[in-house]
RNA sequence: AGCGAGGUAGGGUAGCCUGGAGUGCCCGCCGGGCUCAUAACCCGGAGAUCGGUGGUUCAAAUCCACCUCUCGCUACCA
């Protein structure tokens, strides 16, 4: 059994969750369900990004502790996870959790036993309202882009990680996808990126600009770490280090970060350079997928159009949502997310194709044929299944490429196959004329389709999955039984799979 | 300004990497069929100078150059 170890990146809790997280989750779960499918000894983890000054300052601005604060939109990001159906294996708090402490202060002690990570004294252009350092290229007409007022000069004694050593490693490792950047596009930034030089990055704070909050820089209680450099450690928290080495060494290196675009560089370039640094391996892939608009614009609090994933779940249920996300969104681009879509792809293609097509057949078998169907010749409908077997196989082929949204659209295909061959057969007329050798042959054809259909929505529906396989007497739900043809079904009374909404 | 992503029928998308008749999907529109099914499904049709110009080629939505428009990012945002 292959091992398939994939992580969600782990979201900042300084707010509540938005639509975008849910289609990372959704994304890594898919993925996650598809190599289980497939076979794989599959372990995900996730959890939530605590450590960052953001957070503390949000924290104030609520008048919160910030430890409560944390846990409190911590939770909220777990209901969401637990709410759309995430199949996480371990969940990380990077400010509570006990193991990712010393994760972080382990993985800071490895890079600083190689000779990485040196003092220095530090002095830039600092907004104190922004609580951020500015270079020059970044300020406009020298003010602060974002308060327009004059940053002053401050120096601070930080210490500093050697990413400068690691370019050109880091540049043949990508090139040669031994650190695979998936997409290729994004690939190409990275690259270019690189290539343009790396500059040494600044991984600690002192405790005073921290607020006090984070990790502990070891042996030296003046600092704390840069949020990125304890954050990153929870992909290794996750595996189990320090505390279930047998686990760790079975999970690690990771075989998929599954990201946003926002913070690539982080996991590119950053991430593989510390483990270089710490003597880890280095993860397979690093899987970017792109941002979410709403209604065509960027979602923001001012404009007021931050869509919350928990109305949409409570309205139309995970799968739905789930479908919407995979189907309406394309994998590696931004997308526009609107409940005007998602209803009318809920209503037209899970009612109206899939749920019809399951729906049709299985009635059809309970209610005309007594609930059973079995081996018949079957003529045409041979060439039928030919076809929805090479879709399924094709759509197996996307998912093994990262493909999720084209792979889906061919899972419906063979939804629209099925329609039309239960349409063009006519069974409820053969019925009628008495030819019942004929109709066993058209439905089970259909039954098969249902059953091909069951077992591939089960990353993306899991719930209608499961479900459908149940009425079908079939629970086996291994990827190579979707090509599978069986000779007969004994089929329960059927049940509406999808719900028109209004 | 720099970097990045896009501009394909009324709207939304896929195709572009690995050129080969504008090929596909969803919605909308028009007409027809069917009645097993959640007023659903099936068929047919109208509608596109594939942003523009130039180039490479026997052949370009697809490759190259330039132009134009839109959008995003610019370090702690999935």
């Amino acid at each position: 059994m292959t091992k398939f170890y994939i992580t969600t990146a782990i979201p900042y809790v300084n707010a509540r969750p938005h639509i975008g997280h849910a289609i990372e989750f959704v994304e890594a779960d898919v993925i996650a369900r598809y190599r289980k499918m497939r076979g794989d000894d599959v372990f995900l983890t996730t959890g939530t990004d605590e450590n960052s000054l953001t957070n503390v300052l949000a924290a104030e601005k609520a008048g919160v502790d910030v430890g409560e604060f944390c846990a409190l939109n911590s939770g909220a990001f777990r209901k969401l996870a637990d709410s759309i159906g995430l199949s996480y294996d371990s969940f990380v708090r990077t400010a509570i959790d006990n193991d990712h402490a010393k994760v972080a202060a382990l993985l800071w002690g490895r890079c600083s036993k190689s000779g990485d990570i040196y003092r220095k004294v530090y002095s830039g252009l600092y907004c104190v309202r922004c609580e951020l350092y500015y270079t020059d290229n970044e300020l406009v007409e020298g003010l602060c882009p974002e308060h327009r007022t004059k940053p002053e000069l401050v120096e601070e004694d930080n210490y500093f990680f050697r990413l400068s050593a690691y370019q050109d490693r880091l540049l043949g490792l990508i090139e040669s996808d031994r650190l695979k950047v998936v997409p290729e596009s994004k690939k190409n930034e990275v690259i270019s990126f690189v290539k343009a030089g790396l500059d040494d990055f600044s991984v600690s704070r002192s405790v005073d600009r921290a607020h006090g909050w984070g990790i502990a820089v070891p042996a030296d209680s003046s600092q704390i770490m840069y949020v990125w450099f304890d954050a990153l450690g929870t992909y290794l928290t996750g595996a189990g280090l320090p505390s279930d080495m047998e686990r760790f060494r079975k999970l690690w290196p990771a075989d998929m970060h599954v990201i946003g675009k926002g913070i690539l560089r982080f996991h590119a370039v950053y991430w593989p350079a510390m483990l270089l640094s710490a003597g880890f391996e280095l993860p397979k892939e690093v899987f970017v997928h792109g941002y979410v608009t709403a209604d065509g614009q960027k979602m923001s609090k001012s404009i007021g159009n931050v869509v919350d994933p928990q109305v949409m779940l409570s309205r139309y249920g995970a799968d739905a949502l789930r479908y919407y996300l995979m189907k309406g969104i394309s994998t590696f681009e931004d997308g526009d997310f609107s409940e005007k879509a998602l209803r009318d792809a809920i209503n037209n293609e899970l009612v109206g194709n899939l749920g019809n097509f399951v729906n049709r057949t299985l009635s059809f078998i309970y209610d005309r044929l007594a609930g059973e169907v079995a081996g018949q010749e079957l003529g045409e409908g041979k060439l039928v299944m030919e076809k929805v077997h090479a879709l399924a196989r094709e759509a197996a082929a996307l998912l093994d490429e990262g493909q999720l949204n084209q792979a889906l659209l061919r899972i419906m295909e063979i939804s629209s196959v099925g329609n039309k061959y239960f349409q063009e057969n006519e069974p409820w007329r053969l019925l009628k004329e008495g030819d019942s050798g004929a109709v066993n042959g058209i439905l089970l054809v259909c039954a098969n389709i249902c059953r091909t259909l069951g077992i591939l929505i089960w990353p993306y529906m899991p719930s209608a999955s499961e479900k459908l396989l149940a009425y079908i007497g079939q629970e086996r739900r291994e990827l190579k039984y979707a090509t599978e043809l069986l000779h007969g079904f004994s089929v329960g009374k059927p049940v509406i799979l999808f719900n028109k909404v209004e």
